[in-house]
DNA sequence: ATCCTCACTATCCATGAGGTACCTATATAT
DNA sequence: ATATATAGGTACCTCATGGATAGTGAGGAT
């Protein structure tokens, strides 16, 4: 039976229509990921963050910045000075779920060498088979 | 300082070339989420995921299954009957990775209200904007 | 007078993610 | 003889995503 997948609160995250389905779709992004692991400390400017994210265009840190705003997840607050100053800093949601990617990201760190071997040796037998 | 963020096996997963960066982007997939969480419980065959995961195409379930396959996730077991029958199950490691994507589906169920305020009330205050 | 900073904002363009349709094999049922 | 069930593979096409680039604003520094 389906009964341990169902939740308490009558959703089922399997299901498109579902609105947690919704919201594991915007967790279900890399950005989004590191953006919160990295708001977990406190709050930090767009400058802070772009340089901490290395490899992320300023499109894409603005981008993600205003879903998770408007997501209730990030709070943003703009000082009116020149030049300008914005920080972000994580809403009690966004600490909240922080926590819990803050393990995945932890467990990343932990595993990465077991995928890596488990990749390596994936190749390895595709390579068998070019052989054979 | 960064000393917290930095993990006890050198990794950082806000470095690009880091490998748990790569890791991070494996992950960072709603269908990875989704197929890991309904294997938890145990062994399933390709349609029963298909029938399961609500909207996914036949390719892209193949595809995650094989990504999750060759990151040594997942095993699959083939039998040698006709019609073909081949049974997906977690590995000791995906077992692993699966409590805490089941954590984060978890949050996602008790969230969903809370997340579905934010996006109205962003939206409300987005046609403020255009009145004003 | 000109440039600098910072945080955007807008635009274009290449890449690739993902969907659909069609193909395989073969024992069983009709 | 034909259809069905099962688990794919492959080719093709479309559309969204993300990256690069350039522009904006306004006070302060030189």
């Amino acid at each position: 039976m389906d009964s341990e997948d169902k939740s308490p609160f009558g959703y089922d995250a399997f299901r498109r229509t579902c609105p947690s389905h919704t919201v594991l779709e915007m967790l279900a992004s890399k950005w989004v990921y590191l953006v919160i692991c990295a708001l977990r400390r406190g709050r930090m400017r767009n400058g802070e963050l772009a340089r901490k994210l290395e490899g992320i265009s300023p499109k894409m840190l603005t981008q993600t910045l205003r879903v998770l705003e408007r997501d209730g997840l990030v709070r943003r607050e703009i000082f009116p000075v020149i030049p300008p100053r914005v920080e972000y800093e994580l809403t009690e949601l966004g600490q909240n779920l922080a926590g819990l990617l803050n393990q995945i990201r932890s467990w990343s760190e932990q595993h990465a060498p077991d995928i890596r071997d488990a990749r390596a040796r994936a190749v390895a037998e595709h390579e068998g088979d070019l052989v054979a």
